[in-house]
DNA sequence: TAAATTTGCTTAAACGATTAAGCAAATATA
DNA sequence: TATATTTGCTTAATCGTTTAAGCAAATTTA
C-alpha cells in the first residue's frame, strides 16, 4: 500500500513482455497495434491503476492541452459565468483551464502571464485589468505564437481577438429608455476612458445626449475605478451641485450600488426623483431595494465564443494573430430604480 | 520577428561554448560555477529571451510547484477571499496555484481531481461540494502520497489536515443572542447533515436550544442545499406553520436572502417579527435592506493557514497524513436583522 | 509461386532540463 | 617539491512519453 513509485507505460510493457512503445500505441488506440495487445495492455493499465504522466506527453507533444485564463477577479458573478462556459466547451476539447485573477492589479496581471507562460499553456483567454495600459506582456503572449483572445475588456492596439458586447449601442439604449422616462439632466458615472469599454459606454452617452438635443454638462460625468466606493463617491458629487441630475447611468453595477446607498441615505426617491441604471447585470441588482436596472451581457455566450475562437485558432495550422472582433448584442433590463411612471 | 522555436539552455550554450549542463547550474547560480561564466550566461539567457521550461524540470525533478485548488464556487466572496490569501502565502514560497471549481457537483469535482493529479501538482487544498459522500477520489489523491489540505467543508473520515471554524459554537453564539434578544421559537434553515460542517450547526443549535429550555420543534428544522431558492422554499414553509417562529438562523448568507426575500414579500417586519441571521458574512449582507446579521468565518486567515499547512508538509520529508483539525474562533456580526429592541 | 503490401511489433531518438560522476587545471597544504 | 584539495567545467544518464524508421512475419496480389 502507498506504492511510493508510479506506474509508467514501462511497467506495463514490463508485465506483458512487449516495448514500451507498443504501450503508448495501444493506449491511443494506434491502428498498427493488434486487437488482442490493445485489450491486454488496457487490462494491466487498470490492474497497476495507470495514470499518464501529463508532464512527459506535453513535453514530447510540446501541447500542454491547458489553457490559462486571467480575469480581474472571479468573485463576480459575470467573470464566473463566463468562466464556467469556456470549461463547458473547452472540456469537450479536451482541454483543461488554469484560472488566475488580477485582482485589477497590473503587476499581479504580468505576474499571471508568466506562470501560464511558465507552466507551458496552450494559449490564453483574458480580460484586462483596470490598470493595464502598458501591453508588453500582452505582446510577450503574441510573441510565443500561442492564441490570445480577450475578452470584455480588451484592447484595440493588440490586434488579437476579442469577444465583448456593444458598449456604445448600449449607451445609447440606456439613454434612449431615461429620455423615454421624462429625464432631461442624465448624469453618468463612467469608467477611465483609457479601458475601451469605458470609453465606449462614455461616448455613447455623449452622442446619445446629443442625438436627443441634451445639453452634455461636465459636472455630470464622472470617471473612476467604479467600485462600490467610487460609487458612492461620486453620487455625493452629484449631490452637492445646484441642479440635480434626474438620472444617473453608472458603468457598473456595484458602482451603482454604492450610488444607490447614497440616495437611500439621503431619502432621495428612486426612481421618482432620480432614475438609477447600472451596468452587468450582477444578481445583487435584482436583490436591492429599489431593484436596479441595468444592462445584461450575456456572459454565458461570451464564454462561449471566446472559448471557440481559441478552439479554431489553435486548429488552424497557419494562423496568424490579427484584429477580430465579435460583438455581441446587450440588453437593457428595466427594474424598479428606473421604471417612473410619467 | 516570431522566432518560431523558443530558446532553451542549449541555444545559450552554443552562443558561450560551454555545456548545457553549464548553463543550467549557472542559471541556478552553483557554486561550482564561475562568476564570469554566471554573469555570460545570464547576459545571453537574457539577450535571447530565454524563458525556462517548466515541463522538462518538473518532469525531471517530479515536482511541478503547482498547487490544485478546489472550491465549490470561485464567486463566493468566501472562496474567492480564502484563495486569495492563500495565493499570497504560495506565492512567497515559489508554489502557482491551479483553480478549479466543482459547481457543488460530485462529478464535476472529480473531474477536477483527476485534471489536477494529472497535471501533476504537488498538493490540493480542497473544500467539498456539497453532493459529495463517495470518498474515494479523495482517496487517490492520498494515495499519491502529495499532501491534500482540507479547509471549510472537510470531512473526519478523511484522516487529512483540516481548517476551518468551530461551526459547533457558532450556533451557540447565534441562538443565544436570539435568545438575549428574547426569541423563544427559533427556526433554523440547516445544510444537509452528512456535510459536517451543516452537521454540527445542527447539533449546536439543537444543544443551545436545549441549554436554554426551549423546546425542539422538528417542523423549524428543515435541511437544504441552501441555495438562494431553498431559502425561499423553506421560509415559505415556515409561513404556512399555525405558530409562526420569532427567529430564523439560516446556514448560509444565500439562503438568508431568500428567506428575507419572501419575509419582505409577505410584509412581516425584520427584525421586529422575526429575526433572521445567516452565514458566512458574504458582502450583499451588508447592501440588503434589512441589512442581515451573519457570521464572519475570516477567510483570510483559512486561506492562510491551508497554505502554511500545505508548505510544512511538502517540506517535511517523512509526514504521513494524519488527521489534524485546525479550528479558528468566528465571530458574530450583529446587523438590522437580528437587532430587535425589547 | 514470386513480388508487393499489410500487420504488428521493436529500436532508438527525441522533448528540455537536471544531476551524479568524473576529469583536468589551478590552488593550497605538508 | 610532492600530495591533497578545490575549482570549473564536461559527459552522460535520466524523468516518462511519443514517434519516425525499420524489420520480420503474415497476407494479398499478380
Amino acid at each position: 500500500m502507498g506504492n511510493k513509485k508510479r506506474t509508467t507505460i514501462k511497467d506495463i510493457a514490463n508485465v506483458l513482455n512487449i516495448s514500451a512503445a507498443a504501450v503508448s500505441k495501444a493506449l491511443h488506440d494506434d491502428s498498427r497495434i493488434s486487437k488482442q495487445t490493445k485489450e491486454d495492455v488496457k487490462r494491466v493499465a487498470k490492474e497497476l491503476n495507470y495514470q499518464p504522466n501529463h508532464l512527459a506527453s506535453a513535453l514530447r507533444k510540446g501541447k500542454s492541452n491547458l489553457v490559462g485564463v486571467i480575469v480581474p477577479r472571479t468573485n463576480s458573478n459575470f467573470f464566473s459565468s463566463v468562466i464556467e462556459s469556456m470549461e463547458a466547451v473547452l472540456d469537450k476539447a479536451g482541454y483543461n483551464i488554469i484560472i488566475t485573477q488580477s485582482k485589477e492589479s497590473f503587476k499581479k496581471e504580468c505576474k499571471n502571464i508568466d506562470t501560464l507562460l511558465y507552466t507551458q499553456v496552450d494559449g490564453i483567454i483574458a480580460s484586462m485589468a483596470n490598470e493595464t495600459t502598458d501591453l508588453s506582456y500582452y505582446e510577450k503572449i503574441k510573441s510565443k505564437g500561442i492564441p490570445l483572445i480577450l475578452f470584455d475588456r480588451g484592447e484595440n492596439d493588440l490586434n488579437v481577438d476579442y469577444v465583448g458586447i456593444n458598449d456604445y449601442d448600449s449607451s445609447h439604449m440606456i439613454v434612449e429608455h431615461l429620455v423615454e422616462k421624462g429625464c432631461k439632466r442624465i448624469a453618468h458615472i463612467g469608467g477611465y476612458r483609457r479601458t475601451r469599454i469605458f470609453n465606449n459606454r462614455i461616448r455613447g452617452y455623449i452622442d446619445a445626449l446629443t442625438k436627443h438635443n441634451l445639453p452634455l454638462d461636465q459636472n455630470l460625468l464622472t470617471e473612476s475605478s467604479l467600485t462600490l466606493e467610487d460609487g458612492r463617491e461620486m453620487m455625493q458629487k452629484f449631490l452637492q451641485l445646484e441642479q440635480l441630475p434626474d438620472a444617473v447611468y453608472v458603468a457598473s453595477d456595484y458602482a451603482a450600488l454604492g450610488a444607490l446607498q447614497v440616495l437611500n441615505e439621503h431619502h432621495i426617491n428612486v426612481p421618482e426623483d432620480i432614475c438609477l441604471i447600472g451596468f452587468g447585470n450582477e444578481p445583487f441588482t435584482s436583490l436591492v431595494s429599489p431593484t436596479i436596472s441595468t444592462v445584461n451581457q450575456h456572459s454565458a455566450e461570451i464564454g462561449k465564443i471566446a472559448a471557440e475562437t481559441f478552439l479554431s485558432r489553435i486548429n488552424d495550422e497557419n494562423w496568424k494573430p490579427t484584429l477580430n472582433k465579435n460583438i455581441l448584442k446587450s440588453e437593457l433590463i428595466v427594474r424598479e430604480s428606473s421604471d417612473k411612471k410619467n
